[in-house]
DNA sequence: ACAAAAGTGTTGCCGATACACCCATGA
DNA sequence: TCATGGGTGTATCGGCAACACTTTTGT
């Protein structure tokens, strides 16, 4: 039984040395041609997506476990990532019926195994800039694939409300904090920002309007450079000023949308 | 010992069922004599202060337990509760020596005792109107008291850092959403309110424009009372619509202070 | 030369701020 | 009657939204 044996490794090799009750779990979101995506795991012999998420070791906090979580997942470091909210619903985990799927698959465990416990889960949401991302898969995972946050698919447990609620919370974030660092590029177009800002939003900007305002938080430098190759008017690129990006981050901007 | 009997009861009527390696912490906003002040607790033979919190159930969500705690505390139901962030430092506990302190005290627990466990801590914040407050003192807790904001004494563990975040996140949502609905008694008047946002916000505000902003809101409504017996002219009072004040908790104000 | 995209400037409106006057009440 | 605080109105300013024209580039 092939499963068993995993089930078993990963047992022992990590869930003997973690917490019981308490989980994170990260929503990465990436941008790519115009849309605004979710990274997104399917677990082996499981019919439903999830997120990726892991357990706490005990001498790791919790910001170090999300860390490590997305390092895992996404082989990407120094990525924003921020804590935004705790799910603790008491039947959080009932829409999957866990046990009987892994019983399905032949595997087999205690009831009072920990992955039964009854856990909370400390949510994080990341952006991560889509081309660098190359998810590892492990021996639990069997795909993972970038979705359209518009059109997720079935996920285990309470992970479309948490990846709802995350997205919730990215839009009203944009408001007030520079975005766009850790999910774009290097260099870019305004009209790449501004697609990633609607996108985000979900809805048009006015072109000079945006403009006006993004150079106005002074966190964007112009360079020389054009992006050339494409058809029309070469539009200049822009580089984030990261001195100026972190403060923003701190300060706030000021402004609404 | 008189103690060790008081934690041995606790231990066996409470800890013993609850959940290890999360807790909740409450940190109560009052108002009275234009201070903003916190409810804090001091536990018997322990010099530091502490927020109310408690440990979940396994059968209890994360908001109930939080409710719970608040309850138990204040004897307050269907407060204004909400979650603002979740603890989780490695070494948030470590300003407290609670093993030594409890030694001294001649309470002797296991090392791996429940209350030593690795704990992160979800904070929730609470507003309640002052006069209606007053908690219950338990056989751990020596004396509560109500704390100005600006002025709190040391705490065990991370609570002042809880503390200060709890103010932060206040500050925030005063900007977006309706508050004084559970800082204020029934009736109000608006120079009363003011004082409210002045003292959260920390800064003085216009009289007529505070007014005009506010009233613009929708959210209150004038009664024919008048306040009577103060000094010179007699003001109106107000009441919170609530239907209209709900609606904006959930939809935003859609203004910034 | 023309279509489509990108760069830039101007106007007007609305909301927030700054500010002044009148009224009520207790001492 | 006067000092103090409370009620209300207006004028201005700034930021944002609405909007138009010019420039570049590939076809």
């Amino acid at each position: 039984m092939d499963h068993k044996i995993q089930v078993k490794r990963l047992d022992e090799q990590k869930l003997g040395t973690v917490l019981p009750h308490v989980s994170v779990d990260c929503v990465i979101f990436g941008f790519h041609e115009n849309q605004l995506r979710v990274l997104l795991l399917r677990l082996k012999n499981i019919e439903e997506w999830s997120l990726p998420g892991g357990r706490l070791f005990p001498d790791e906090s919790l910001d170090d476990a999300a860390d490590r979580v997305l390092r895992e997942r996404t082989g990407l470091e120094n990525i924003f990532l921020k804590q935004f909210y705790t799910f603790g619903d008491r039947n959080r985990m009932d829409n999957t019926d866990f046990h009987s799927i892994l019983a399905r698959q032949g595997i087999h465990l205690d009831v009072g195994h920990i992955l039964f416990d009854r856990t909370i889960s400390v949510g994080y949401y990341a952006l991560v800039e889509f081309s660098q991302v190359s998810p590892a898969l492990d021996e639990l995972t069997e795909e993972w694939r970038w979705w359209d946050v518009r059109d997720v698919p079935a996920m285990i447990f309470d992970h479309n409300a948490i990846t709802t609620t995350a997205l919730e919370v990215l839009r009203r974030q944009l408001r007030f904090d520079p975005v766009g660092l850790n999910l774009l590029p290097e260099k870019f177009t305004m009209p790449e920002l501004q697609k990633l800002y609607e996108t985000i939003l979900n809805k048009t900007l006015d072109r000079r309007n945006f403009q006006k305002r993004i150079l106005g938080y002074g966190i964007l430098t112009r360079l020389e450079e054009r992006r050339v190759g494409g058809a029309h008017k070469s539009p200049y690129l822009y580089r984030f000023n990261e001195d100026q990006y972190f403060k923003a981050l701190e300060t706030g901007l000021e402004h609404e949308w």
